[in-house]
DNA sequence: GTTTGTGCAAATATTTTGCACTTGA
DNA sequence: TCAAGTGCAAAATATTTGCACAAAC
């Protein structure tokens, strides 16, 4: 466990935690607030929000934001990391072993004279089935 | 794909257009419709989202996220679809041409069955500046 | 017991959209 | 002419905040 400051110990900040480890990848705040209310463990959103940020601020978690504005976190990954491809519309979610990419991003942040290089590669698509039932959500 | 086409040359497009030119920088919608708006050239807001989104859609403009979610635009320089490698501390930002990734995302997507596929890819590092003087924002 | 956190709802902020009215080709 | 564009205001989203109540230490 990180040490996070002069931080109370809740049960709502266990589960927003707990909640980042088990998805593993990118979360917005609606969508863990969404998985906390599907588990039974019922946390406020704007809970969800004051935790994510209060995490972020002390550097536990990543922030991202989506192409059209949506804040997403990640908890910190100690060893590497893969990526993902996410259906737009039934939000199914295809791992993707990366290598390439993780080279490229490195060489390029070298030519560049950048350091503690990092990077985010997230595709999104539609999935075939939902492609053929024209599903939206 | 590029339907440039279709598209009605308006006083307001030209103006939006402009500004950018004028601005050089990222700029966000709000403050093009300020800048406008003090020049004289009235354009509603919603045209300059429009517009925008346009501009987007068609690869003439970038588009970012700043850290508090309003997105950014700025006319391309080299008018391809590309990525960025933003400094954490300073926000310098280094245009990428990442053709590798963009076949390898298309190539992916197309592998696992997924249609529309579209791609989220940033780095991010700490410049050599910053990281020689040890600034922090 | 005091300090900090939580939930709710109302407030912000940004961006999108419906619709009647213009306008450019 | 007439499809495409515009402005306005209302709606949709995402996030923040004020405040009374509850909980952790």
């Amino acid at each position: 466990m990180t040490e996070r400051g002069g931080r109370i110990q809740t049960r709502q900040r266990s589960a927003v935690w707990a909640a980042l480890e088990a998805a593993g990848e990118f979360q917005s705040a609606q969508q863990l607030h969404a998985r906390l209310r599907a588990d039974g463990d019922g946390v406020g959103l704007a809970t969800v929000y004051r935790t994510l940020q209060q995490l972020a601020d002390d550097g536990d978690v990543d922030v991202l934001r989506t192409a059209d504005g949506e804040a997403v976190y990640r908890r910190c990954s100690t060893g590497r990391h893969h990526h993902h491809l996410v259906c737009r519309s039934c939000g199914r979610t295809v791992e993707l072993d990366a290598a390439a990419v993780e080279q490229w991003a490195r060489r390029i942040g070298e030519e560049q004279g950048f350091s503690d290089v990092d990077h985010v590669v997230e595709l999104f698509g539609t999935c075939r089935e939902c492609k053929e039932t024209d599903r939206h959500i």
